[in-house]
DNA sequence: TTACTATATGAGCAATTAGTAATATAAGTC
DNA sequence: GACTTATATTACTAATTGCTCATATAGTAA
């Protein structure tokens, strides 16, 4: 927890559950780096997840938060207020408003196809 | 304060005001060491120190801990949970049981000596 | 089955950081 | 003054950790 790229993800996974993909490229990390940072909060017990299909969706271990006095102040409000997080979010928002999903962007690349 | 060592220090200042070398007999760490981390931790406002003859006394800032939110939940009973804490505190306290300080440590090895 | 996609993992590199040894500074004592 | 003690700092080594590239695994779809 004591890492940027650790706790940029921990922040856009607050209140969304989200698959390897979609962080990879809201916080524009490669694949593998993403995915050994959310092994590694998953070790912790600091991120939670489920499978649905091919996709893992990851979430914030919001119990862990809650029952642990420490944690339960960690401070999101703070972080919020720095510049790069605040771009996190704004990304996360991008990404959701343009209805990309893992679930729908070959289909949406596809739809685009159809426009040229 | 993500670290092992750091982490050690902390937890035996939290209620003393020690001196480098008391730290450095305590923990068991090299006088550089013990230094370095000082100097790191008082950097980031966690520890502060004042000064009394050659000596330089260090002690948590209890005003940071208790005016944020986040520090004042800082989990010093689970820390202490942890089998290296506990035994820090044990050589602190034995520390102290033997009235070995920095200011009478020569003071004891001369008696010491009287006795053979 | 083969092909494709999402995720994880291993090897190696680069950057960071903890640690040691030696030296410097500063205060105390003689 | 010289000598000793307490602490800090510098230069270097060792260990750790984040990152990338390549590869492996596992699920999906044809």
């Amino acid at each position: 927890m004591s890492e940027l790229n650790r706790l940029r993800i921990v922040n856009i996974l607050k209140n969304n559950n989200l698959c390897v993909c979609e962080i990879e490229i809201i916080l524009g990390m490669s694949q593998s780096n993403v995915s050994k940072h959310l092994s590694k909060l998953s070790e912790a017990n600091i991120i939670i997840f489920s499978k649905k299909a091919q996709w893992i969706y990851y979430r914030l271990n919001k119990a862990l938060f809650s029952s642990n006095g420490f944690l339960k102040n960690f401070p999101f409000g703070e972080l919020l207020n720095e510049k790069i997080f605040k771009e996190d979010v704004k990304s996360l928002k991008d990404f959701k408003e343009n209805g990309f999903e893992c679930l729908n962007i070959d289909k949406e690349i596809e739809a685009g196809k159809h426009d040229q």
